[in-house]
DNA sequence: AGCTACACCTGATAGC
DNA sequence: TGCTATCAGGTGTAGC
């Protein structure tokens, strides 16, 4: 569910309350929402993605996290695409060398409550911290569907930039002042596959899921199956104006939420339902010229655009 | 390299 | 009412 504004709309509201904060407790109610965190000294081959924990790699897992977290003095937290951690300070003041990074998946939230609030639904990890201003506070992760994950990951330099290992593989976002548009826009045209598949690659460009994407496509007014090497340098450099149009008005909206699946650290939906122009419109006439939106599935995901505007074509610019 | 299929989960909804 | 099938904002891996 959450993409990049709903991830930066979260990452917002934790920074005022962690940073400078100190954990001065940690529950873990569900190891499985630690399927990224790998314990000190095991192998990191084991236990990946798609494989269901055995109850006694959970309690490991469980414990080394909670050993590792208690007592830690947290950052200002940062994201990239859609990964979110919090630097793990050390006293020294020394550059921070871990993260407690998190993935929110399909349905993960990262929710401040007051110490004493009573439980939210799903509450998977929970953590009490204490911070010199705002004084003793909760930060639960909850996750219905456990997609998502909390780990404790170390931090890697990406040329200036400090990135956790498990977010190494991805590219920059295109609201990150490094991101290479050049580099995007030669790339995206080498390929002959979809430009939506292109768009979802996170090894290509961080941060666009699947409402996104659409969103994008209708304002650039591209067919989503229409092959990269297809797309001219001007209308790929369109394009990428277009995400980062979409991404500055959801983040002012507070992002996405169809449901009480995407809400920010208090608890409260974003408005960008009311603004989708093509996501979730199959069958509904276009806001543009009328005509009927459609759906179709490519990469075996829904994918809805306007069959007028957005046409496929030999070439374009 | 590029793609499909599938795995990991839970819940809402539609159709019978 | 209850069953089944399908769908949902994501990602990582196996296998062709």
């Amino acid at each position: 569910m959450p993409e990049l504004p709903e991830v930066e709309v979260v990452r917002a509201g934790l920074a005022p309350a962690v940073a400078g904060a100190r954990v001065v407790a940690v529950s873990v109610v569900d190891a499985r929402s630690l399927k990224r965190h790998v314990p000190e000294g095991a192998d990191p081959g084991t236990g990946g993605h798609g494989v269901t924990l055995s109850p006694e790699a959970g309690a490991v897992r469980s414990a080394d996290f909670e050993r590792r977290l208690t007592g830690a003095l947290l950052g200002a937290p940062a994201r990239r695409g859609k990964f979110l951690w919090i630097p793990i300070t050390g006293a020294d003041g020394a550059a921070p060398r871990e993260s407690l990074l998190a993935h929110l998946g399909m349905s993960g939230q990262l929710l401040l409550r007051a110490h004493e609030a009573s439980d939210d639904r799903f509450v998977r990890i929970r953590l009490w911290i204490e911070h010199p201003e705002h004084g003793e506070l909760r930060l639960d992760f909850a996750d219905q569907r456990r997609f998502g994950s909390l780990a404790l990951d170390a931090l890697q330099l990406d040329g200036e930039s400090p990135v956790p290992s498990q977010a190494a593989h991805i590219a920059r976002d295109p609201l990150d002042p490094a991101f290479d548009d050049r580099g995007f826009v030669t790339a995206l045209r080498s390929r002959r596959t979809a430009v939506k598949r292109a768009l979802l690659d996170q090894t290509l460009i961080s941060g666009v899921g699947n409402i996104y994407a659409d969103e994008a496509l209708w304002r650039a007014r591209l067919h989503p199956e229409t092959p990269g090497e297809r797309i001219g340098p001007g209308r790929a450099r369109d394009l990428l104006a277009a995400l980062r149009a979409v991404f500055a008005q959801a983040l002012a909206e507070g992002g996405t939420s169809f449901d009480e699946q995407y809400v920010n650290v208090n608890g409260q939906a974003g408005y960008f339902a009311h603004s989708l122009n093509a996501y979730g419109r199959g069958g509904e006439p276009c806001p543009r010229c009328g005509a009927p939106t459609r759906r179709i599935v490519l990469g075996g995901r829904s994918s809805h655009f306007c069959p007028r505007c957005q046409r496929r074509r030999k070439f374009s610019r």
